[in-house]
RNA sequence: GGUGCCAUAGCCAAGUGGUAAGGCGUAGGACUGCAACUCCUUGAUCCCCAGUUCAAAUCUGGGUGGCACCUCCA
C-alpha cells in the first residue's frame, strides 16, 4: 500500500518495523467539551486506515491517549487554562469533567462506526511515566531547567524541522493574541516538558517530582504514552493536520532524543474540514456535534459517508447543503442494495477483479471516493446477488458505512400487514377501498393521516408499502 | 513576513502524457389517480498565460485565487 508521508512529503510504500504487524499511534482528543465533526473527521479517517490494514493482513496494534491534564494556551504560562475553565463552566471537576467528556467522545465515535482503539490511555495515568522520560532527557543533556520549568533545549537537536523548513528568525512568535514569548527559553522553539510555575493557584491537577510540584507540557504525554504501549519503533503516527507543528515535531524531538534511535517511520496527517470562513472551530459559528446532526434528522453514518467520498489530504468544506447532498446519496445506496436479493451462485474471478478495483483504489493513499464508487461497481456488476451483497459486506467491513445494516432496516420496516398496529392497518384498509372508488381525495387525506402517526405509504411496482419513519 | 498544500461541471469528486470515471442535484421522458420509488436520457476541454511534446487536465516556468501552519486547536 502506498501512503503519503509527511516526514518525505511524498507517497511511501507503507513498510512497517516487523513485517505484518503495524504499530499504530494516533493523537486522541482533550476532553474539556464536546467532539466537533470537523475533529471527528480525523478519527474516521483514521479508522479507516486501520481497518483496511487489517484488511490487507496486517495485525494492527492501535494505541491512543486522552488529553485529561490541562494545558495552557501557551509555554509562557499565559492563558486559559482549557480543562478547567471547562469545568468552572459546569461547576464540576476536572476529572469529572474529563470522564463526561472522555464518553461523550466514545458515544460521537459509536454512532459513526468508529472502532474504539484496544489500548486508550489517560494522560493522567502516566504521570510517572512522563517523570522517568523526562528525568532520563535531563540525564542525557536534552533538558534543561529554567524559571522553574523543565524545558527541552532543541538546540540539541541536529534537525528540529521535520514536516516544515521554517526558519528561526522567521518563526513569527506572538503574532497570535494573548500569545507571550516566554523569557525562559533559551531558544526560541524550546517546548516544556514539566511546569512548577502555573499563574493558576487553584490549579487542581498536581503531581509531586523531581523538580517541583506540577504537570507535563503538553508534548510529553504522547511520546510517552506510545513509546509504552506502542514499544520503541512506531510505525504508524496519526493525527490532525495542526499537530504536525509544533506537536508533533516535538515528539519526534523527545521521543528520538531518549530512544537514541530514529523512532516512527510514518506519518499520517488529516486535513480540516472548513466552513465558509475557514477551519471549523468550537469557538467560531455553530458548534456542529454528533448530537446536532441527529437532532437536525441526519444518519451519522450520513456524515462518514460524506468524509469518506472526499478524500484525507484535501481540506472539505462542509455546508448543509453538502451534507444533504451526501445523505440522499447514501440513503439511495442503501435502497439498491435492499432491493438486491441473496440468491445466486458465485463467480470468483469476477469478484476478485472487484476486489481489485476496491484495493487499488485504498492501495493508492487511501483513495476513499474511488473505493466508493467500488459499490456502484458492484451493485451495477453481472454478479448474482449473493455475490453483490457478500463484496459489499465485504468492503463495508472497512469503510463501515452500515450499509448492509441500513439495507435491511428497509427491507424489514414492517411491509403491509406485518406487525403494524391495528389502527394504522385500520385506515389502510380504509385507503384501499377509497382508491378502489377512486375517491382520492380521501385517500390522500388517510395517507396524510398515517404519515401524522408516523408511517409513510407508497406506490410500488409491488403494491402498497408501508414503513415506519426511521 | 516565512513555509507548505490545493485549483476538474451547481455540489462531492476520479484522473500521474494519448482526445474528461462515478455519485448527488438539475432538466426531459417512461411508469403512477397524485406523490414517492424505480428505469432511460441529459451537462464541463479541466483558474489564466507562456513553454516542452506528434500528443498535456496531467510535465516546466510565470501569474491569479483559496486553504493551512508559524507555540489553544483534529
Amino acid at each position: 500500500m502506498y501512503l503519503y508521508n509527511s516526514l518525505t512529503r511524498s507517497k511511501d510504500e507503507f513498510k512497517t518495523h516487523t513485517p505484518g504487524r503495524v504499530e499504530m499511534y494516533t493523537c486522541g482528543p482533550t476532553v474539556y467539551h464536546y467532539a466537533h465533526i470537523g475533529n471527528l473527521r480525523s478519527y474516521i479517517m483514521e479508522d479507516v486506515l486501520e481497518k483496511y490494514l487489517g484488511y490487507i493482513g496486517y495485525d494492527v496494534d492501535r494505541v491512543m491517549n486522552i488529553t485529561d491534564v490541562g494545558h495552557l494556551t501557551s509555554d509562557g504560562d499565559t492563558g486559559d487554562d482549557k480543562m478547567l475553565k471547562g469545568a468552572k463552566r459546569e461547576h464540576k471537576t476536572v476529572m469529572e469533567i474529563a470522564k463526561f467528556y472522555t464518553d461523550a467522545f466514545f458515544e460521537d465515535c459509536k454512532k459513526l462506526n468508529i472502532k474504539k482503539p484496544e489500548t486508550v490511555v489517560p494522560a493522567t495515568s502516566y504521570i510517572d511515566e512522563f517523570i522517568r522520560v523526562i528525568s532520563s532527557l535531563m540525564e542525557k543533556g536534552y533538558a534543561y531547567e529554567a524559571g522553574g520549568n523543565i524545558y527541552f533545549d532543541t538546540s540539541k537537536l541536529e534537525k528540529y524541522y521535520v514536516f516544515n523548513d521554517f526558519s528561526e528568525e522567521d518563526l513569527a512568535v506572538g503574532v497570535r493574541e494573548g500569545v507571550e514569548a516566554d523569557g525562559n527559553k533559551r531558544n526560541k522553539t524550546d517546548f516544556v516538558l514539566w511546569f512548577t510555575k502555573s499563574k493558576f493557584e487553584d490549579q487542581e491537577l498536581k503531581w509531586d517530582s523531581p523538580w517541583g510540584v506540577g504537570y507535563p507540557g503538553w508534548h510529553i504525554e504522547c511520546s510517552c504514552i506510545s513509546m509504552k504501549n506502542n514499544g520503541e519503533y512506531l510505525d504508524l503516527h496519526c493525527g490532525g493536520i495542526d499537530n504536525a507543528f509544533p506537536h508533533h515535531t516535538n515528539e519526534i524531538a523527545q521521543s528520538e532524543s531518549y530512544l537514541g534511535h530514529p523512532w516512527c517511520g510514518h506519518w499520517f496527517h488529516v486535513h480540516h474540514l472548513n466552513t465558509q470562513g475557514g477551519k471549523m472551530s468550537k469557538s467560531k459559528g455553530e458548534f456542529l456535534t454528533v448530537s446536532l446532526l441527529e437532532e437536525k434528522g441526519y444518519n451519522p453514518l450520513a456524515y462518514r459517508f460524506f468524509c469518506l467520498q472526499s478524500h484525507y489530504r484535501k481540506g472539505l468544506m462542509f455546508s448543509w447543503e453538502n451534507l444533504d447532498n451526501a445523505a440522499a446519496a447514501y440513503n439511495k445506496l442503501a435502497a439498491k442494495i435492499s432491493q438486491t436479493e441473496n440468491s445466486g451462485g458465485h463467480d470468483e474471478s469476477k469478484c476478485d477483479e472487484l476486489r481489485n478495483g476496491f484495493k487499488s483504489a485504498m492501495d493508492n493513499d487511501l483513495n476513499t471516493s474511488l473505493a466508493i464508487t467500488s459499490l456502484y461497481d458492484v451493485l451495477k456488476s453481472g454478479l448474482s446477488g449473493a455475490d453483490k451483497l457478500m463484496l459489499i459486506k465485504e468492503f463495508d467491513g472497512v469503510l463501515s458505512l452500515g450499509l448492509i445494516e441500513a439495507a435491511e432496516k428497509l427491507k424489514n420496516a414492517a411491509p403491509e400487514g406485518s406487525e403494524l398496529p391495528e389502527e394504522i392497518t385500520d385506515l389502510l384498509e380504509q385507503r384501499k377501498a377509497a382508491r378502489k372508488e377512486k375517491n382520492f381525495a380521501l385517500a390522500d387525506e388517510i395517507r396524510d393521516k398515517i404519515s401524522a402517526l408516523g408511517y409513510t405509504v407508497e406506490e410500488t411496482r409491488q403494491g402498497t408499502v408501508v414503513k415506519r419513519r426511521q
